[in-house]
DNA sequence: ATGCAAATGCGAATTATTCCTATTTGGAGG
DNA sequence: CCTCCAAATAGGAATAATTCGCATTTGCAT
């Protein structure tokens, strides 16, 4: 049962060759709901017996983000990297602290924050970092 | 030449031990203009003849945070901790991703956005991280 | 002044990530 | 299809930031 080549145009597109390990990666990370951590994806990997190592998972990983078919979150209290597939809009994450549960939310609030900023300030400003934390549903302490 | 103790009260008030260690961290981040790491502490601190370790280091740190007298900011691109006293107002941070030079932003543009979201995702919210980077007047790419 | 919980120092351990190098492999060209 | 080689991978060592464990020291209540 080999593994899905359904990347191989999207790769090729830009250099990089269709290999194992990146269509792997490619299918986990389109089919999960949730953004992932470079372990999550080796040990999802493993699971389904397909042959890699952690430095390929972060190499994959950082490959796709540096060609924009990947993008990295890191959350707060805590310092690993989660990534996703790049999205077509701009968005940032609702983070349960306790569960992990993890939202995409719609948009971006900064949008004219930003712009005025970069008026004022002088900067040109390249990007922003933004999630959001707190105890979902099932997880509010009751108090 | 003794360190200063002018933190002593601010200490004993929370049932922390006014030493030396912690009194230096304080000094040192009460006088620096901007957030400081970990390291940058210890060297600081090395420099003026003030023994300390890094582990001390951090452990005060922890400290001062747990007690609400200092705030933890960590940028993007990086994954080391920016430390700064506890401010009075909620801010965030516009950083050069050249230089790291950072400046304190005023308010908080994201409080009625919060309070919107929570309403509308059930969540508890306790907070949320916001860095915003980019390239200052002096190190932005000339072409 | 005394006693003891709290704080510190120092090195080892941990965690996430990157680096090194020998080996394998995708796919361009014949 | 073959061949070939640049690109990709495996596996382990190295790095960087931070935390831990434990023996020693110290602030401060009495
Ligand atoms: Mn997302
Ligand atoms: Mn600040
Ligand atoms: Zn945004
Ligand atoms: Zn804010």
């Amino acid at each position: 049962m080999p593994v899905k080549d359904n990347y191989k145009d999207l790769l090729n597109f830009r250099n990089l060759k269709s290999t194992k390990q990146r269509n792997a990666i490619l299918e986990e990370l389109e089919s999960s709901v949730r953004p992932l951590t470079a372990e999550d994806l080796f040990l999802n990997l493993k699971e389904k017996n397909i042959s890699i190592s952690m430095s390929t998972v972060y190499r994959v990983l950082d490959t796709l983000v540096k060609n924009g078919i990947a993008q990295q979150t890191s959350l707060p209290q805590t310092n690993k990297a989660f990534y996703e597939l790049k999205q077509k809009e701009h968005h940032h994450h609702l983070i349960c602290i306790k569960c992990e549960k993890m939202l995409h939310l719609d948009g971006c609030p900064l949008n004219d924050y930003v712009k005025q900023l970069e008026k004022q300030s002088g900067f040109s400003i390249e990007g922003h970092t933004l999630e959001i934390y707190g105890y979902c549903d099932k997880c509010k302490p009751e108090d």
